[in-house]
DNA sequence: GGCAGCTAACATGCTAGCATGTCGCGCACT
DNA sequence: AGTGCGCGACATGCTAGCATGTTAGCTGCC
């Protein structure tokens, strides 16, 4: 069994807290991909019964995480460019209908927030400081689907997403691609500051394409990854 | 605790049967929103222990049918005109987002498919079978979605629907409706057959936003429906 | 040497009972 | 009579052990 991070950290039940763990574990790839992942190993790992277990592997099974075999085994889903291209798709679907509906009805105060977050992007990306830039770029896109007055939004475009973001982990960072995404979220901005759904949804598709083209190229040169 | 069908019919485990019959007991509201729904009748009715019925409530949980209150209890969710929105937007987003893709790449037999359901709704229609004008029409609409190659997205689709389906028994029936469900679906397949994206996501959403629309006039004549 | 069948280990799904925290009713007090 | 407090009943969450079906490896046979 791979090394598990504690259950501490994360709040609620137990287990609310198993699922963040195996789905860090997964997500960041150190739990590897195919690999057969045992409830009781990781009932002994965590010093926790099969039954949050159980719970915790019932959720990562319904966004695909892992594939449980009825009296088999838990495998550790493949990364697969086909969910990686739904995800996109969904997270695309989501997010163009948010900057159309923001881009009509948006507050000042809400293009305020977003002007701000902006202005802390500058900041990171002058300061190099690339781990926080993405933090702040996971913000910006939150808070324009949140301006939807809809709860539940962001935290579907993330679960859509998953699968982008683990397969992003075997892309190599580039130099200049977080200059190029705060230019990218500045036109989302400007279309939206205009008022202009059409601009809204277009630099938002533009800027959402970036990473799966750069996983499509990929998987072109690298097939065996995607097994 | 109201008469709930027997497991007989659902397929596959334990947990998913119970799930199905809850969830139509929900959806058909024959348990009442509010109601409290404690899972140790549940398991008397079933005949079933309380692993399988936990798990059901955590997907019910997960799609907002349900509210469970740590050590306190679980309650059938109450209407909700926010949720209905919320649905019928993200719904509408998918449906929106996969017609256009379709109306770039249907294939000819895909639009065969297309218009064989369409000759059987105009039956339908003719038979005044509502029933099964309404069953042609969800999978005139699954078709599409499956048409983008995304396997998940009815799924998708459909739980995002709940909500929407759900108040939806409120609704009296009004007469002539169906003949303008088909009419819609009419100008759906002609603007997918002329490969216009455009006029395919100008009709798919006038077609989604009908019941939507009829749902807001009902909560404003009767707001206490939707406590 | 290769293949088929069997057996044993082991995976999950389910059942039953214990621990923990909450809510509501009743009683005493103000 | 109204209010605050305390206790009891009970809800879910968790733990531990049993039933069921699969898989892999070994053995015997061809």
């Amino acid at each position: 069994m791979p090394i598990l991070r504690s259950l501490d950290g994360y709040a609620g039940s137990l287990a609310q807290r198993v699922y963040g763990t195996l789905k860090e574990a997964i997500l960041d790839l150190s739990l590897k991909p195919g690999a057969i992942l045992r409830k009781g190993e990781v009932c002994a790992t965590l010093g926790v019964s099969r039954s949050p277990v159980s719970e915790a592997l019932a959720r990562l099974a319904s966004e695909a995480l892992v594939d449980v075999v009825p009296q088999a085994g838990t495998f550790v889903a493949r990364l697969s460019m086909e969910e990686v291209r739904e995800g996109a798709f969904l997270r695309e679907a989501l997010e163009l209908a948010a900057v159309e509906l923001v881009a009509g009805a948006a507050t000042e105060a809400q293009l305020i927030q977003l002007r701000r977050s902006l202005r802390l992007q500058e900041a990171l990306v002058e300061d190099a400081d690339v781990g926080g830039f993405y933090a702040a770029d996971a913000q910006f896109h939150e808070m324009i689907l949140s301006f939807t007055g809809h709860r539940r939004l962001p935290g579907l475009s993330r679960t859509a997403w998953v699968h982008v973001d683990r397969a992003r982990r075997l892309l190599l960072p580039e130099p200049g691609r977080v200059g190029e995404t705060l230019e990218e979220h500045r036109a989302i901005l400007a279309a939206l500051e205009a008022r202009d759904p059409v601009a809204a949804r277009g630099a938002t598709r533009t800027h959402l394409r970036q990473v799966v083209t750069r996983l499509e190229r990929l998987v072109e040169a690298r097939p065996e990854l995607f097994a």
